[in-house]
DNA sequence: TCCCCTCCTGTACCAGCGGTACAGTATTGT
DNA sequence: ACAATACTGTACCGCTGGTACAGGAGGGGA
């Protein structure tokens, strides 16, 4: 059992980057088996065909992901007991997470799996949708509790509040990749970082 | 030259709606003619290669793209004398213009094409770094006309500011399009005019 | 009227792609 | 030792992007 989740493991990894840099639709499946040094017929030994390809990679990509988050804004937490604080903490260290990466963000699976709607299955579909579903539950849980503490100075709905952090990190890698300055990503963070810190400003000070 | 151009456009129409259901790769050029009713041969007395539709489609997006932003802000510029003011109606005119649409926002083509940077040459590259640019300078030039007249409460670079407005745009269509919440890009656009409601809020008031 | 240019059609062909089918085999855990 | 696991090898299919080239309909200018 552990010699053909290790191949299957590596195919997903060299898949992954050829999906990233060149599309679903661009990756052939000879490439991959050609790079990871399988034959075709051990391809389809793993994957029925290739939308099972997509769908064990953006679970794993929604996985790892979701790993990310957990670790950032948890150790923010741990630093931080003023839950703005520690969301402003989490921020900054999400910036600087991507500012380090040198050939900026390789892109994002959801977005590019969603952008091409027709080309897979509704059970990819729902996995995307799902994955978008709990990045808002993460952070409409971080600005409930700021929202204990803090009275923000323009009524805002929480999930669309929540949403707002998908959408600049979405939209920052598209940015930075049209752009091709990829710095831009971890910029749109901070200018966010701003408006958060201007919505929560105590009234009087 | 004028019956060539007309057939030229239609395939372009067909083109673009099935690029963006799709995805660039998903689109094959029999399904093309098919719907445009011609043949392969007259698809390439057209277009040299699949690289050169590509050309034709995004060139043809961004023009489109830059006459609806023209208009929209044009003339809330018209309708408002304060620059602030007149932004403020612009996004709120944009929200409204994305959420009459039935289907949300069909998808954004710079953002489908520089997700797959390895699948088109250079020049395209270039043609979407400089569609990229071209947002950047329109809304760093109302922001410029804005900070005239009012302070911003946060120290903010006007380059970055203005690529907030694309950056809400492009992850308002991923997110709308994940989720499958038509609405969420036109509420995201309302979230960001808060936001900039906020920064600009005169200080004593 | 003739010719040429634009705008195609038709036919034939190619390699690469995703995918199927299936027989055989080396390695591994029990 | 046995069987399940994890493949290899070979042959084949229809579709796709792309090439090549011959030919023709229709209109505009000389």
């Amino acid at each position: 059992m552990r010699k053909g989740d290790e191949t299957r493991s590596r195919l997903l990894e060299v898949a992954e980057a050829a999906v990233l840099a060149k599309g679903f639709g661009g990756t052939s499946i000879d490439e991959l088996i050609a790079e990871t040094g399988i034959t075709k017929s051990g391809f389809f030994y793993h994957f029925r065909d290739k939308n099972e390809l997509a769908k064990a990679l953006i679970q794993r990509y929604i996985e790892n992901d979701n790993r990310i988050y957990d670790e950032i804004f948890g150790r923010a937490r741990e630093l931080m007991d003023d839950p703005l604080q520690s969301f402003m903490l989490g921020l900054k260290m999400l910036s600087e997470l991507l500012s380090d990466l040198p050939n900026g963000h390789p892109g994002c699976l959801v977005a590019g799996f969603c952008y091409y709607e027709r080309l897979f299955d509704r059970e990819i579909q729902e996995i995307n949708r799902e994955a978008a579903l709990t990045w808002r539950r993460r952070f409409r849980g971080m600005f409930e509790e700021i929202m204990v503490v803090y009275e923000p100075r323009e009524p805002l709905d929480v999930d669309q509040l929540a949403d707002m952090v998908s959408t600049v990190l979405e939209g920052g890698i598209v940015l930075s990749k049209a752009l091709k300055e990829p710095n831009s990503l971890s910029d749109q963070i901070l200018v966010f970082r701003s408006f958060i810190k201007l919505l929560f400003r105590p009234r009087f000070s």
